[in-house]
DNA sequence: CAGACATTCAACATATCACTTGAATGATGT
DNA sequence: ACATCATTCAAGTGATATGTTGAATGTCTG
């Protein structure tokens, strides 16, 4: 089929592009960057049908892009590789440097986005340490117990409204979600902002802090439910 | 389409995704990565028709990854973005870790891997200091000609063994050609061995020496031809 | 302006991909 | 062993991608 070995090398990074080459596969593969998970929970995020999930998931792992294992009757999916995260940074660097859509989108969605520029996380852990920020992770709750950022509080975006009072108003807020592309720490800023509250969005989400080497903090489950 | 802005933003991402999912694209892009290229020279290179190559051009435009310009009757194409490189590395780089059949190409095509250890771009500046090595260029004259690590000497790999006389038999030969996934210099490596010689490649190809901020030189065109 | 030439477009055949549905597999627990 | 449940497989349909061919576009040269 091919004629040389770098037909065939190239054949197969092909491959793994075309893996990526999906809406769907990549969200879901943010989604495993949170940490492990099944089939059907997979499925259920990304609002897939579950054979479809599957066949998605088999794809990503023909392509070395993510790992599985078994545990009981769930089968767990995880990415195969922490260098999938970096590939997946820098398919969204170039992305977004060269395609005005994604800009457009990023303009359309987020109006006011003079007041939303990020804090790095060196930033962060600098105010971290002075203790003057509170850190909110707004993803589920299974996500946070799985692992986040050290101090962090736990509030899944559709319960903010609801538990608003765990907040002190006079802290500024520092939110964060799944990653640069998770709409849900956009969400919770805004939201906050509209009560009133100083409030900004990390940079990225906890898998790049993870990859970053920073330090994680698990379990601390305590809402139940 | 797409329901929200990360369904958006994914669906722009996978749109790059699919464009690198070509083993025809991914090696125009190691061409284009040596300099402006037309279309004509471009399909030449690749072995695929003119209108085909047009089209693969397109489709790589449209997702942001090469950009083109107009010089006369010929139109030239170039990476759209430095990103881009960075971008193929991270994708060979996740592909070779994970995928067996990239590792089983290399050891079926490469057999004597052992002794072909990889001079770094750091080892190479330090020996070129020291007087120590010559540096062979095996790349066609044209992109030779377009940029090439300073000092080298270009014999593109065709003409290697008629002109083998330019090379000294004492001193230690480190040939480079357009990339980590470019065979010409594994050639020439093999071929100056099997002639006595010392000699191994590069890590990587020019671009890659470029991006990392190394000097280039330039024209010094001799051969004609 | 006419001819030459590089490139792009349009239309087609073939192959691959995405998603659905319903059945098959494989591990668990009674 | 049997029933249960998560996951995977298989078959089918509509959509998208690839590569070919021949014509159209647009720019330079004479």
């Amino acid at each position: 089929m091919s004629k040389g070995p770098k037909q065939a090398i190239y054949s197969e990074f092909a491959t793994v592009a075309r893996a990526l080459g999906s809406q769907h596969r990549l969200e879901m593969l943010e989604h495993l960057a949170q940490g492990e998970r099944g089939v059907e929970a997979l499925a259920t995020r990304v609002g897939l049908s579950v054979a479809n999930t599957s066949q998605h998931l088999q794809h990503l792992r023909r392509a070395g892009l993510v790992a599985s294992r078994r545990d009981g009757k769930f089968v767990l999916y995880r990415l195969a590789d922490i260098g999938v995260l970096g590939l997946m940074a820098s398919l969204s660097a170039v992305a977004a440097r060269n395609l005005a859509e994604v800009e457009r989108i990023r303009l359309a969605y987020f109006a006011d986005r003079d007041g939303m520029e990020p804090v790095s996380r060196e930033e962060l852990l600098q105010r971290t340490r002075d203790g003057l920020v509170t850190v909110l992770d707004v993803r589920p709750a299974d996500e946070f117990a799985a692992g986040h950022v050290p101090g962090a509080v736990n509030i899944p975006l559709g319960e903010l409204e609801a538990r608003l009072a765990g907040l002190d108003p006079d802290r500024e807020v520092v939110a964060y979600c799944r990653g640069p592309w998770c709409v849900l720490s956009f969400e919770a800023v805004a939201a906050l902002r509209a009560r009133g509250y100083t409030a900004r969005r990390l940079e990225d989400g906890l898998p790049e802090w993870q990859a970053a080497g920073l330090p994680l903090e698990r379990g601390t489950f305590e809402g139940g439910r």
